[in-house]
DNA sequence: ACCTGAACACCGTTCAAGT
DNA sequence: ACCTGAACACCGTTCAAGT
């Protein structure tokens, strides 16, 4: 029939699976649904293929999100040409820059952060981005002690990565007002904080809706500025 | 039969299920079989109880985990004393202890900081141990807009979680350890800089198998140290 | 009021089979 | 070599039914 035949053209037009294809499309498929959408039969589907499929090409799910990581780092390292740097110029501007790029990569995959934690194997793109980072460094004088700490203290922030404790959603940021109201008197502190820090543009700021932008960066330079009084009082 | 009359006796002298309990024996089941393992049939298991029988005491999955979150903060409130705090103490030193505290208690649930992170609506007590902790620095003299700051800045390590990228398992050890041999000359600051840092005493030590607590002190004195520098310098 | 059994729609994954 | 269909063991959850 002719169904068969145009599904046989189809398969034959259609691209081969590869494993980057793969990750390129989970990647685009946690984009738009989100993470909980991304499940292996919503990938195939994405690619125009039958779930197992997939498991010619990859070994499960978990090989699935790493590459999903390294696919986003990879984004990142086209953005910032291969990840070199300029040994000679000053550390402080250039890591900070970077990060502020990372960032802005991170930012339109809002899922990042909980897969980028959950993996127990290291992304090989993100390793050589830490490379990059702990050469600016040293050629910028710092010793390989110093930026040892350094990697530790910026943790995931080094990615862009706001540390956040929670993401209120719609709901729970509701929630969060009605819980402050109702209970004033036993949060007095916070409830006065926020009342003096809550700009007249927002009325209905609560911790979960200041301006991430200008808190990424009070955080990122406190601990640049940290680094960098250690550093020259150490040479 | 004697087993029906059994299970009878057995459901009478079984404490009647609660909120309280479930939510306990949530955080009891993540400790000992991992946050994978906490499934809603296995955590009934635990209560000598039907899977159903949950959802006459919860909405959902989603609320355990909730649940499970408070649980582990009412921990912290017991050793705490109740979140109180002393208006008239140092606040650097204050805030410092605390946090340590709280990384003490963390360190037992090691699901702990993906389920804070994951969750949309916050904790009553965890509320509770932020404003103790804006009580802190207010009654130590800083600023509203600086608390405000700082905690965004802290962000989840005023909880005690380390903002570490990835938690390596043995398998993700091992990884590292090989990636970086075979890549040493694409990595020549990353693996200059760990074979100077590692000790003698631990030959192969890696990103993944550093002193966590030393770590974790240095970041957070890196931030309260340049919170400290800006209250005093504004006032 | 509190708990249960059967059932549903969905997962990730295995395996033998197709081309 | 690459893809598929049927099937398995497992989820969270609904609903009508038991006591």
């Amino acid at each position: 029939m002719t169904t068969t035949a145009q599904t046989r053209e189809q398969e034959a037009n259609r691209p081969p699976l590869t494993r980057e294809r793969v990750f390129a499309a989970a990647v685009a498929v946690a984009d738009t649904e989100g993470i909980d959408g991304l499940t292996m039969r919503r990938l195939a589907e994405e690619l125009d293929v039958e779930a197992m499929s997939l498991y010619y090409h990859v070994p499960n799910k978990e090989a699935v999100l790493d590459g999903a990581v390294d696919h986003v780092m990879g984004e990142l390292e086209e953005t910032l040409d291969g990840f070199k740097f300029d040994p000679t110029s000053e550390w402080k501007r250039s890591l900070r820059s970077r990060i502020l790029v990372a960032r802005d990569v991170m930012l339109r995959h809002p899922w990042a952060p909980a897969v980028f934690e959950s993996r127990t194997t290291i992304s090989p793109t993100t390793v050589r981005y830490f490379d990059a980072m702990v050469g600016i460094m040293r050629e910028g004088g710092l010793s390989n002690d110093l930026c040892h700490h350094a990697m530790h203290a910026l943790g995931s922030r080094a990615l862009g990565f706001s540390p956040e404790l929670f993401e209120p959603d719609d709901d729970g940021a509701e929630n969060v007002g009605e819980m402050l109201e109702q209970a004033a008197k036993e949060l007095p502190y916070l409830v006065g904080m926020l009342a003096e820090v809550a700009h007249d543009d927002r009325p209905d700021a609560t911790l979960g809706w200041c301006d991430d932008q200008t808190e990424f960066e009070f955080g990122l330079d406190l601990l640049l500025d940290g680094l960098e009084r250690i550093g020259t009082a150490g040479s």
